[in-house]
DNA sequence: TTGGGCATGTAAGATGTTACATGATTAT
DNA sequence: ATAATCATGTAACATCTTACATGCCCAA
């Protein structure tokens, strides 16, 4: 069984739950955004996917009226299909992290060592950058509590990795303190 | 700046850490079952990977007596050297996340949709037998105080594996309560 | 009307994955 | 002696990253 690809069906279900019609650009920002926190893209891979896609008969495109440059995305029955079968089907793989802080924190034995509080503390400002950013998603997108009623799979997911976040500031100054 | 290139780095510190020097599949399974929780690799990544660092002088091979198959490497004190500057040097990127179970859940809009619970209950059954792994390293490796002293970044990134993955399966049988 | 920014796109190289190949060791 | 397993390695392919290229749009 080949492996499943999920750029497309990201992309999909970008599309699929969007109110008009998006643009590649739209795309890209979005998941970077929304959903960086569990997957990354680059636009250069977004726009050859929406070409595959459109070729396969997943999405349909349209030009942008009144714009030369830009096009927009819309979903077939075929590809909501697609989302449709991808989001029932319960997945076996485990989340995979690459976490280079982490790595180096598990390469230095001695519990001594100078260099681990340089290292978490320069842990500690990226998540607290990071920490900021989700915070203003979350205010800005569930205000109100109908909002979270209506995008419910958004809200956990940011709702979830708000709490992580500052659980793992919160371990990092513990580990701190302990030396 | 060129990107930093980590596997290197990751054999460098087997290399580094380990009593007599090690082999190729000592290197990759060494990887994949330490630290599989912050990077993955394959073994057809390691080969090449070990030849490439011979040439450049980090590391040198030696084979092994007796055995025409196996090769053992050593580290070189250039390798001592840029393994040392690494683990110095704060890393300025976040931990990334491939997690497709958290993809699906984002794109489920609906909060009482029928699939929710399923796709839950199939990475809880994940999550625990990853933590069933976890918790039997961290028994073998560290029975008794002074192992904690001696791997003290092992000691650290395996417990906060395992509080990390209790707490989200935690979240995901709260989650489920919610309905 | 022209210059800068922007959305789209391409290209090249690096990295990661899967499958297969080879020969040595081990078990029967 | 033969078969199965194992460590090493290669090959083909997929994906990801970075840089560059193109041409439209808008504002000065």
């Amino acid at each position: 069984m080949p492996k499943q690809r999920i750029l497309p069906h990201i992309i999909l279900g970008i599309i699929a739950t969007s109110e008009a019609e998006v643009t590649g650009k739209q795309i890209t920002d979005y998941v970077q955004r929304e959903i960086g926190e569990y997957w990354q893209v680059a636009h250069s891979q977004v726009y050859p996917e929406l070409k595959r896609m459109t070729e396969d008969g997943w999405i349909v495109c349209h030009p942008v009226p009144n714009n030369e440059k830009e096009k927009q995305y819309g979903i077939t029955e075929l590809g909501l299909e697609m989302l449709e079968n991808w989001l029932s089907e319960p997945n076996h793989e485990l989340p995979l992290q690459k976490d280079i802080f982490t790595l180096k924190l598990f390469f230095i034995k001695d519990k001594d060592d100078q260099r681990i509080p340089k290292l978490i503390h320069a842990q500690i400002d990226l998540l607290n950058k990071h920490l900021e950013h989700l915070e203003q998603r979350k205010n800005n997108l569930f205000a109100s509590p109908e909002d979270m009623l209506n995008r419910y799979g958004h809200y956990l997911i940011l709702t979830r990795a708000i709490a992580r976040n500052r659980d793992q500031i919160k371990w990092l100054k513990q580990t701190l303190k302990m030396k």
